[in-house]
RNA sequence: GCCUCCUUAGCUCAGUGGUAGAGCAGCUCACUCGUAAUGAGCAGGUCGUGGGUCCAACUCCCAUGGGAGGCUCCA
């Protein structure tokens, strides 16, 4: 007999060598019927894998990611095995779980292709396969073994991750005909897997690398019940409609032309508008905390970037530079603002008493990006950053710092991002050589971060060897519509650019002394910070950021004079109005402005007329009775100053 | 840049070899209306562009522009 101890503390004895699944059934069936996985003595194992010494068990329900990962996992196996069947001789590279779903990298063989068009068969293959309810049966053989039968399968891929596998035993897991070499754990068997759907494909470089092949990525996801793939569906699509792409051009914001150039964002008025206010905004709160403002070119004299050492490591990705007709002097797109910044600096001396210097700029940049890349305003070849200099003594790194998370979680509070995730960035220590400056600075740098994040409290993670060049950093990120995670924020640390532009100030030592500088950027840039804006209120701003507050509604013609009048006095007073005087009835008014996300619909008829007030309906929530155009505005004066403080 | 797919009216989309169609938006007219779609009429496209095959191409082929989803990249 062996103790099974359970996550809640209580113990059971059973048979040496039973199952989790057969555990689970004994807890009670129902519980075994939504477990997928289990944790054996801090192992994640297969149900169906025997126990035979005392262990603690933890089982995992559909709910936790563990039993997800299984499902999927053995999801990706199931979709092989339909692959396998459909194109005899294809060869598999890697086929793992994600965070939804599932993908297989395949490579179909000389002069095949796998197109959209297959997708639903390659489903359809796999609800065949599922219900036969094969089990998935795990086995252990030794890596000399492995590699005689994928070599024998002629599966060239599957034998180099094998070869790069330690010695001693290899678990393969079979479905059907179809074996794999994999660590698992997966699901006992296919029974579970009800509702399955193929996604979509693309193309994916042989483990990452751009040199090696290109693999044809297959994406799915499956689920124990149809209705909670109905319901991913639902999801996915409401997502779509959530994408800023879209919302950007129903609500006239910003577009794009080919004329003009792909990644180039061209801002209509009322998308230039809210920037604009953006942009307001943030100098207002910069000048509160001690920012300066400053202004540069676009452009930049090639030996700047050479100086900054910009040019030698992204002159080649660059746009092309820009010479002068006559004198033959070569000039860059502007790529970034700090080079200007640090001649901006050295423009005047300075003393240790006036460090910290922070130093900003709404600049626009210029960079080239690959056109894969390009994806609506998250990622442009023109955009602008909010961007900041901090130029400060060793010793203030750690207060700078502390004072820009704040301001990052002070906007993103204002902004609605509740749920970003935070990054320090630190070097790899096993590969000095990548970085620049010396070991105490970088040691210095990267405990003024962790120090610093931990003062203010946030929650961060920390990834080993995504340091910059230059220096280590702290990234905020947002997530869009569909997942995807974007970078808005970010922090700098950066004892490069000091050194390269030989900047000092004049310590009180009466010696010449090497400021730290800080570069950080709170939206990130201009487009990406109103894309994930967008995405994530769906189109429906804050009321101090959106470009019309407040639209008037006349029920008939007779009431126009009136609603003008209003209309006046309403954008005398700072209230963003228009007026909707178009022979429709008031159903019609009130659909199409809502559609527009219009905050505030006044609906004016005889009664206000009469009686000098206005309807006021708040969008999505409805009628909110009648006031006067004064009541009105403190109404939205006070909504702007609970979200905004002014 | 690479892989797969898409590209038809301002927008969303039908149209599988016989010289283009709907809804919404727009314009005109009528209606003058009380909280998410009033009705009628009009107008709008060299089917992204350039080649080719064919008696005939929106439709098939090639090239190219642009877009989507990924991969690689992202100072």
């Amino acid at each position: 007999m062996i103790r099974i101890t359970f996550p809640d503390g209580s113990v059971r004895e059973y048979q040496k060598g039973i199952s989790s699944y057969e555990v689970a059934v004994s807890v009670s069936p129902r519980l075994a019927a939504d477990v997928y996985s289990a944790t054996v003595n801090g192992e994640l194992r297969d149900l169906s894998r025997p126990i035979d010494t005392d262990a603690t068990l933890k089982l995992h329900k559909w709910d936790d990611p563990e039993a997800k990962h299984a499902f999927w996992h053995s999801s990706a196996h199931l979709m092989a095995e339909a692959l396998e069947s459909l194109y005899p001789g294809i060869k598999f590279g890697i086929g793992p779980a994600i965070e939804s779903g599932f993908y297989y990298d395949v490579d179909p063989g000389e002069g095949k292709v796998i197109t959209d068009a297959d997708l639903p068969v390659i489903e359809d293959r796999m609800k065949e396969l599922a219900a036969k309810n094969s089990p998935i049966v795990r086995n252990e053989v030794s890596k000399k073994e492995a590699m005689e039968l994928f070599t024998k399968k002629g599966d060239e891929y599957k034998t180099e991750l094998i070869s790069e596998l330690e010695d001693g035993t290899i678990t393969l897991y079979r479905l059907g005909n179809f074996t794999d070499l994999c660590r698992g754990p997966h699901l006992p068997d296919t029974s579970s897997i009800k509702a399955i759907r193929v996604l979509s494909l693309a193309g994916a470089y042989w483990r990452g690398d751009e040199k090696r092949k290109m693999m044809t990525r297959i994406y799915g996801i499956t689920f124990p019940k149809q209705k909670m793939l109905d319901e991913y569906m639902v999801m996915i699509e409401e997502a779509r409609k959530r994408d800023h792409r879209r919302i950007g051009k129903e609500l006239e914001l910003f577009a794009f032309s080919p004329k003009v150039g792909m990644g180039l964002p061209l801002w209509l008025p009322k998308g230039a508008d809210m920037k604009q206010r953006l942009t307001d905004f943030m100098t207002r709160v910069l000048k509160e905390r001690g920012y300066v403002m400053v202004s540069t070119p676009h452009i930049g004299n090639v030996e700047l970037y050479k100086t900054s050492g910009h040019f030698e490591k992204y002159g080649a990705d660059s746009f092309r530079p820009i010479t002068t007709p006559q004198e033959g002097e070569v000039f860059m797109l502007k790529p970034m603002n700090c080079p200007h910044h640090c001649e901006i600096y050295n423009a005047t001396p300075h003393s240790y008493r006036d460090l910290p210097i922070r130093m900003a700029e709404f600049g626009t940049v210029y960079r080239y990006e690959q056109s894969g890349e390009l994806h609506g305003l998250t990622r442009v070849r023109s955009f602008t950053q909010d961007d900041a200099h901090h130029f400060c003594r060793p010793d203030q790194l750690k207060d700078e710092f502390k004072s820009i998370i704040d301001l990052v979680q002070y906007i993103f509070k204002i902004a609605g991002f509740n749920e970003f995730t935070a990054q320090i960035s630190l070097r790899d220590p096993s590969n000095k050589e990548k970085y620049i400056g010396s070991d105490e600075n970088w040691e210095k740098a990267e405990r003024a971060i962790i120090e610093a994040a931990g003062e203010k409290n946030l929650t961060t993670s920390i990834a080993i060897g995504e340091a910059a060049f230059y220096g280590p950093k702290l990234d905020f990120m947002v997530r869009d519509a569909i997942g995807r995670r974007w970078q808005l924020g970010t922090i700098q640390v950066d004892y490069n650019l000091p050194e390269r532009f030989e900047l000092t100030y004049m310590g009180s030592d009466n010696q010449k002394h090497r400021p730290v500088m800080i570069h950080r950027a709170v939206f990130g840039s201009m487009e990406r910070f109103v894309a994930v804006l967008i995405e994530n209120t769906a189109g429906k701003f804050p009321l101090w950021l959106t470009p019309d507050q407040a639209v008037i509604l006349p029920i008939s013609e007779k009431f126009n004079d009136y609603s003008k009048t209003i209309l006046n006095f309403l954008n005398n007073s700072d209230i963003r109005t228009l007026i909707d005087d178009r022979s429709e009835k008031i159903g019609k008014k009130i659909r199409d402005n809502e559609l527009k996300r219009i905050p505030y619909l006044l609906v004016i008829g005889e009664k206000e007329v009469e009686s000098g007030t206005v309807s006021v309906r708040r969008q999505g929530e409805g009628d909110k009775g009648v006031m006067k155009p004064d009541e009105f505005i403190s109404l939205i004066k006070d909504e702007i100053s609970k979200e905004i403080g002014i």
